[in-house]
RNA sequence: GGCGCCGUAGCCAAGUGGUAAGGCGGAGGUCUGCAAAACCUCUAUUCAGCGGUUCGAAUCCGCUCGGCGCCUCCA
């Protein structure tokens, strides 16, 4: 079987053809930075980075464009009640995006467009759209009409003819000619402030929708392979999106529509008033290490709801350091005769792993794959099968199975600053033990103990790691 | 009102027509000075409940109960 993914679009899993054989052109809604980043938008990148990661892994050329979008509503708002310019105010939210999805491994985009450096692109095509009469102009704002694009709706499966119209709409559009119309192109106002474009269509600023439109179009082409985003953003984002740029190219926006389910926070919506509200250094200052963090974002398949547990903690650091053991046992292992056992472990197992990841991105089942591998090479180790070509095989396989993961390769090996002194405690009890002198060897182990330090005593070396 | 989702062991979580993956936890065992880790065995006759379709259902259909999402700017 090959890769094949649940298409918004057609609410069925499709196989994936790419437009350019051996090519992917990918474009994943970003974040709006106008504050950290919670988890929550975290789990909706680590999706994407998970599909960058796979599709590399499968010998794709990925193009993956991420946008930031750095002018809407709460840009704005921030950026004047802090008295300084939008793009300063936007700078500092980018660096700390950059800076939390690093530490949660997401991969690099090829590119960060930012909206505010594609004003004239998105004004070219309100006014392509306004030619095309998809479009019209009212009081120095421009509005998407939506009579005019008959499947308006559709990849929401929202039928707009009975679509309740009311409460929800702002005072200030009472100017459209529809009240489902949507704004391309706001009219400057007051609370603006100094964010502001002169452009041949008035002094104004883009409407949300409009950035991903023309960044998508201007960097992956007509019918691009794969759109991401949060379920939340089918409607009206995505609608829009699609209204927009297929009003100008009369071709599909993007052939494949993923979307990620939200994350849940001890079984409930993520929300400031709740407490249960998290960005990742919020978790770092919890005592979440980097990969435990990414480990309990993906803990579920990514169009189930996930419900993240601030109390689920052990449970991962359990499930991790199965994988540091593994490693632990390869790296001492000493015997030898296990190739062609462990070439069968390995070719069972990660056609397992890429079965279940071509299988709608099947992670969890991945996972379990990984988790019998990890078993097996210990058993291997354990009946002194290892030697040095084996566990070159065994690791490289686990470091193939990470490039798709990606946590095995997070924090790790970062300098301990009590080391001297809990190896040299270490030193001391193996003395004690030389000399059969158990009482001050278990004194030793326990003074360890009480400073969280576990220790393995393996074949002519302890080693000790942090609980 | 419209569209749609979910309910699987103590916990997390796959499986969506062929007889319940994986992780954590728990019980017993091997190994070990003691441990730890690893490994082995066991831990859901059963998939919210009740009916139905089928040779066969956690998987399909209906109803009920219980959670939840979207319906104009929230990932």
């Amino acid at each position: 079987m090959s890769l094949r993914f649940f298409n918004t679009l057609s609410r069925k899993v499709e196989p994936f053809v790419p437009r350019d054989t051996g090519k992917v052109a990918m474009y994943t809604c970003g974040p709006t930075v106008y504050a950290r980043a919670h988890i929550g938008n975290f789990r909706t990148f680590l999706v994407s980075d998970l599909l960058h990661r796979y599709l590399k892994y499968l010998g794709y050329d990925v193009t993956w464009v991420m946008n930031l979008t750095d002018i809407d509503d709460k840009t704005i708002k921030g950026a004047n009640a802090e008295g300084i310019s939008l793009r300063d105010y936007t700078d500092k939210y980018i660096a700390l995006f950059h800076e939390d999805r690093k530490i949660i491994g997401i991969t690099d985009a090829t590119m960060y467009p930012r909206a505010t450096e594609h004003i004239p692109e998105m004004v070219k095509m309100v006014e392509d759209l306004v030619s095309a009469k998809h479009a019209y102009l009212v009081d120095g704002s421009a509005y998407f009409k939506i009579d005019s694009f008959p499947s308006y709706g559709q990849l929401a499966r929202l039928n707009m003819e009975e679509m309740r119209v009311g409460e929800r709409v702002a005072s200030d559009e009472y100017e459209k000619e529809d009240v489902r119309d949507f704004a391309l192109w706001k009219n400057w106002e007051e609370v603006d402030g100094p964010v502001a474009w002169d452009t041949s269509l008035g002094k104004g600023r883009p409407g949300w929708h409009l950035e991903c439109s023309a960044m998508s179009l201007k960097y992956l082409g007509k019918g691009f392979d794969i759109h991401l985003g949060g379920v939340d953003l089918i409607f009206p984002h995505h609608q829009n999106e699609i209204a927009q740029t297929e009003g100008v190219t009369h071709e599909p926006l993007a052939r494949y529509w993923v979307h990620s389910e939200h994350l849940l926070v001890d079984g409930q919506k993520m929300s400031k008033s709740l407490g249960n509200f998290f960005t990742v250094t919020d978790m770092l200052e919890k005592g979440w290490r980097p990969r435990e963090i990414r480990y309990g974002l993906l803990s579920g398949h990514y169009r189930q709801r996930t419900n993240f547990q601030a109390s689920g903690l052990d449970s991962i650091k359990q499930a991790l350091a199965r994988f540091e053991a593994c490693a632990v046992n390869l790296e001492h292992a000493d015997g030898k005769g296990g190739l062609p056992e462990l070439r069968d472990i390995v070719a069972r197992r990660e056609q397992e792993f890429r079965d279940a990841m071509d299988d709608d991105l099947n992670y969890p089942e991945a996972l379990a794959a990984v988790f019998n591998f990890v078993r097996e090479a210990n058993t291997l180790c354990q009946e002194h099968k290892i030697g040095s070509e084996e566990r070159a095989l065994a690791v490289a396989t686990m470091k193939r199975f990470d490039s798709v993961l990606g946590f095995l390769s997070l924090d790790e090996a970062v300098a301990d600053p009590e080391a001297a002194e809990i190896e040299a405690l270490i030193e001391v009890r193996n003395e004690a033990r030389k000399s059969k002198n158990w009482a001050e060897a278990d004194r030793a182990r326990d003074e360890l103990t009480a400073r969280g330090i576990i220790l393995e005593d393996r074949a002519g070396k302890t080693i000790w790691r942090r609980k």
